[in-house]
Formats: C-alpha cells, structure tokens, sequence
DNA sequence: GATGAATGAGTATTCATTCAT
DNA sequence: CATGAATGAATACTCATTCAT
C-alpha cells in the first residue's frame, strides 16, 4: 500500500505538483491539502519533506528559476559566426518552444508574491542579475565583432531584457496565438535593429 | 436618498482599502476581515456593500484599471507640433510619476488572479486593447506628418507596448532607485529610436 | 434552531464549560473544539466571542480568581467580639464549603499555565497580594484588640497564607475524605496557636 | 550488551529534557518533537525507548519524584543530639538549596497532570505517604526525646507537610527574592513553635 | 541502535457568508 | 445603515505513532 520512496524522488514530485496547482487555481488557490490529493498522499508527508509552506515555495521558486534559466544554459554557440551567434541568441529568446516552456501564469504567481516575500524577491533578483550578466557578456563580445554597436552594453543589455520580460508579459492579453509567430519575428526585429544602430 | 449617497463614499474607500491591504500583503493575504479592521468598521459591512469577496475584486480591478488607462485620458496634446508631441508621449510613459502612481504590485496580483478568473482576464485584455487603439491613433497621425515612420501601426504598438510593460516589470527587480532615470531616458531613445527608422 | 443570545450570556457560559473541560481533562487536554461539543455550538462561535485561545485563557483565569476571591467578598463580621471574628475568619477558610468552591484541579492547571504566562502570573500575584492585605487588615485589628500577637502583621499574613495554601494543595494528596473535617480542625488549632502566641 | 549499555544513558538523558523541556514551556507545550529537537536526535528515537508518551510521563514523574524524596535519602542526623536533630530537619525543609533544587514549576505540571491521570496521582500519593512516615517516625523519636510534643504524631506530620506544601507554593507568587531567606526563618520558627507547644 | 517515510487525528485560527436585529 | 450572532469549510501546522530500513 504504501509506496516507501524517498526525498530525493519525493521532493521535486511534491513541487511539480505545488506548481501544478498554481497553476491551475493560482497562488491563493493552492493549499498544501490540494495539493496532497493532487498527489494522492497524505498532506502530513508535504510538510513532512518541507517543513512549513514558506520552504516549500522557496523550493518551487527555485523550480521555476531553474526553468527560466534553462535558457542560459542550454546555449551554447561559441562556432557560430558573430551575425549566427546574435541571431541564434534572439531567436532562442522569441521562440515558441521557450515560451511554451516558461508559464506566465506560473512566473506572474511567483512574482507577485515576491512583492511581500524578501526572500522570493532576492532570489528573482540574482536570476535577473545573472541573465543580465549573460546578456552583457554576449553583446561585448559582438562589439568587438563589430555585429552590433552600443556605447554601454550594460545598458544594452537592460533595454533588452526588458524587451523580453514585456513579451512575456504581453503576449498573453494582446496578441492571439496565430499571430505569435509573427509577433515573436517584429521583436526580434525590433531587438536587432536596436543593437545594430543603438543610440545614433 | 441619503443612502445612496452613503453607498457613494463607501463602496469606493472599501475598494481602496482593498487595495492597500494587497499592496501590503498579497491577494492572497487580502482578506474582509483585514479590510474591515484597516478600515475600523465592522467586516458584515463589506459584504452588506458587495454581496461577496467576487464583486469586491471586480471593482478592485476596475479601480486599478481606471489608474493604469488614466494615462490615456490625461493625455492632451492635439496644440503640440508633431515632434514635441511624440516626445511628449513617450516621456509621459517613462516618466516617474506614471511608474509611482501605477503601483507594479498591485498590478502584478490583479494580472497573477486573471489567469483563473475569466473575468477579470477579459478586463484587463479590454484595457490593453484600448491602450493599442490610442497608440495606433497616435502612430497613424505621427506617420502622417512624417515624424515617425512604420509599415503597420499595430505592429508598432504592439512593440511599444511590450516595452512599456516590460519596463514596469523589470525596473523592480534590476534597476536601482538611482538608475531610474537614466533607465527611463534609455527606454525612451530605444522607443523613438524604434519609431524612427523602424524595419530598414 | 439557531439560539441567538448575546456576549453577556454566552461569554460567561463558554469561560464555565471551557473550566469543566480543563477539571475533566486538564489544561493540555481542553482544545476549543472540546468546549465547543460540550456545549452544542459551534467552534468558531468560540473564536468569535475571545479571538483567540490566549483570550480565553485570561478569562478563565478571571473566573478562577473571583471563584477563590470570593471569601474576601463575602467576609463581613465588624459586629464580632473580636475573639468570635478571629474565630469566624480562620473557620471560613478552613471550611468544607470554601474548599468545594475552589476546586484544586482547576487551581493547579492555572496555577501551572501561570508559570510560563507573565499575564496569568500577574493576575495570580494580584490576588495573593489582595489576599494577604485582607489579612494584615484583620491581624492588625486583632493586634489591636489583643486576641492575637505578631510581632510583624505582615508576616503573619504570610505564614497563615502558606497555611491555607498548602492545605489547598495538600488535602488531595493526602486526606482522607473522612478525615477532612478532622484535618480542618488541626489547621484550625495551628494556625490559632500560631497567632495567639507567636515569636515567645 | 552494548545496546544495553545505551538506553541506560540515553533514557534518564532523555527524560531529563523532557522536564526541561516541561519547565520551559510546560505540560501541554513538551512535545516528544521538541524534546527530540532538543537533544539534536530524531523523534522516532525517544518512541524507540519508550514505546509511547505515557510511558515517558510515567518516567517523568518518577524522576520529579526522585528528585523532591532526595530530602529524605540525604537527611542522615542520627548522631545529633535531638535539639539538633529537629533544627537540622526544619532548616533543612526550608534551606534555599532545597527550594531551588525542586522546581516548583516542574512539581505544578506533574501535579496538575496528576489530576486527571490515577497512575501519576497513585505515584505522588505514594510519595508524600512514603514522606509523611519518614516525618512522623521523627516525631517519634523526638517526642520520646521530650523535644517537642504532640499528641497525635501522625497529625503533627501533616500540619507541618502542609506549610512544607504551602511554602513551595507560596513563594513563588508572594515572596520577593530577598526576602526568601527571612520568609524561611519565619517558617521555620512557625514550625517549631507549633511543634513545641502544640495544643495547649 | 537509529533514522526516515507515511499516516491520521487533532490543534488554533481564518475566512466568507447568512441571517437576525 | 450598521452590527453582531452563528455557521461550516478551509488553512497551516503539530502530534503521537507505526512500520520499514
């Protein structure tokens, strides 16, 4: 009857679970009973691996950081020809497959509660940090290649991210899904046309 | 007679009230009760005024709205000279005022509860639309006097738009309170930028 | 089928059965929820008259010390010789009755909650402390009229006060039910003893 | 062997963090966790010793117990002339170390458990019968002695274990720490006059 | 001997809501 | 218009306990 497993095997079930039932009943929604019977385990063992719901939501923070930050590090295009390698870089962020990847609603509850959780927030602020980080890095390097041109690629690299995050944001209220497609190639347009003639 | 006008100043201070308390807290942390305590009467009251928590969210959300597309109403500039009036538009976007009257917290719990609340999805997409039409209007006149130059209207305003909303979303996390201002000059020369020699 | 009483019938009535719960069950074993079944309502009902537990707890607190207060509030013999008064004063403490009317049990759980509840601690103090200046009151009267000696009326106080206490404590443990009428009397002639010849 | 060897340490170990644990946050508040949390081991273990709570209780009080008889093992007088005995008795009573070795807090949880449990109240039963006749065989000897006198030695026993009682008590609620020391004297001479003089 | 997985009953408290006054 | 009585479902969390490893 009962299946002994363990934390290793446990704990990241127990968080796609939790993120399952943000999803679907949001924040507020989603109690640990909910999903326990989600899960059909008793709701003691959710507290059992994690303590309390703080704890639990840290760990689903980190879930879903690590699927946002997926896209770092899965790239990989240090062969390409610097005008391939920011094409690649701008298609990978407005493509389909990572869109689908990365729920807003999943990322909306977590932002939202990050407003009254300093912990959550300090956590979004080191992904965001480290994104930038990547971000900068990759446009001093097409600077030297002469691809794109930007006085501070510091600066660059917010516009373009925020560029990103307004996407994300975005698509969901305004634009309907057989104009993704079309909508993801404008900003891809739109983010090369900044970063090669940025700031004349 | 004298009800009615009781009703008046009631229902929009409870709504208000609602809001600071999720500034402060949370949706999911906004309860009547804490409402009611905020505001020292007693919780029946709220419920006497709303009927239930659902129609109390609605118009907390109608309120927030009304803040967000308050931009738009404010904005007169028919006298202005074409170039002073795109300028006009775009630092009234980027301005800190607007990003300090239209609290990212606040919006961030109404657009997280909008995933699974048709609802106040349908609100919040009926905002933004509105918001595209007055960008395209605006567009449409500015590409008339050949101040701005796209090949479709809408496509521009969907750009814009995503940055506008990114930036909402991004200056939180990123940008530091002394940075905002070189942020926002930043957005609103990538914008013009984008406007101006847009799809070459 | 709802009785719909008011605060000051229903308080009182919930501190009563919240006492009974705690002399059949002891302070770890009355949950509100226990009370609650005791008296046919419903749990909330609880929480809506105290709050919290903490609150009721206070209240009960009260109860028991206006229970064992009771015999200062009582006590009236002004128009006693004064040999009959000393008389009167130590055969009401060491009465079956009093000792009925403040039941041990209830007593001790208090008594043991107070040791790690500063408030509860303070109420208990106060009313030792009235106690004890009913007693120097009445010493110093019958020092006055000669029927007893103390050096210090306030040390007396203190004696006698221990004298009452440990019989409070110590009958329980020890005192056959047959026997209590004789053991009160012993405690009668000691305390007696002392006071009439204290300190030679 | 080994094993064996172990649960005679961890045991007493354990039960002796419980009464810690009692002393902190009393009765209702010692969890087998938090004792557990305590000695830095696992919960399971403690169940592992002693099958159940009941039982650790039971051994709680038999270590309270043990700790209050200790007056009784230690009290070796034998070779004093009898004045001296009885004065050693009384200051040895009412001396701050005993006060402070028995932890009234500690004796008031175990006490007011004892109320709703007849094995405990069989056990402290046991214990003040087991000190009654260690006090009345004193007596005895000094009543022989023609130290004190007393008509009924047994009654004798249970006046003076009443102010013992009631000092315990007492104390804690009325008497300031610098006054402890004169409140003992004050005891001790009460003692010793009613045992001098009784029943005159 | 010791740890951890799993359970289920029970805890105080919060919440939205209904209804009477 | 406003308050308060009463309910019942839900919440996170605690607790003792069993069983497997």
């Amino acid at each position: 009857m009962k299946k002994r497993l363990n934390a290793d095997i446990q704990k990241p079930k127990i968080v796609k679970h939790f993120y399952k039932t943000i999803l679907a009943q949001g924040f507020e929604g989603a109690s640990i009973a909910k999903v326990a019977k989600r899960m059909k385990i008793h709701p003691s063992l959710i507290l059992h691996y994690f303590g309390n719901k703080e704890n639990l939501t840290l760990a689903l923070v980190d879930f879903v950081i690590d699927e946002y930050g997926g896209l770092l590090k899965d790239f990989k295009s240090q062969d390409l020809a610097p005008e391939d390698r920011l094409m690649r870089l701008l298609e990978a962020i407005w493509s389909r497959e990572y869109y689908e990847k990365i729920n807003v609603a999943g990322s909306f509850a977590v932002l939202a509660v990050s407003f009254h959780n300093e912990k959550i927030h300090g956590k979004i602020r080191d992904l965001y940090r480290m994104f930038k980080k990547f971000l900068v890095r990759e446009f001093v390097f097409l600077i030297d290649s002469r691809v794109i041109c930007a006085d501070d690629p510091e600066h660059a690299a917010e516009v373009v991210m925020t560029m990103i995050e307004g996407s994300r944001h975005f698509r969901t209220f305004i634009i309907d899904e057989d104009q993704v497609r079309r909508y993801n190639q404008d900003m891809i347009k739109s983010a090369r046309h900044f970063l090669k003639g940025q700031f004349k």
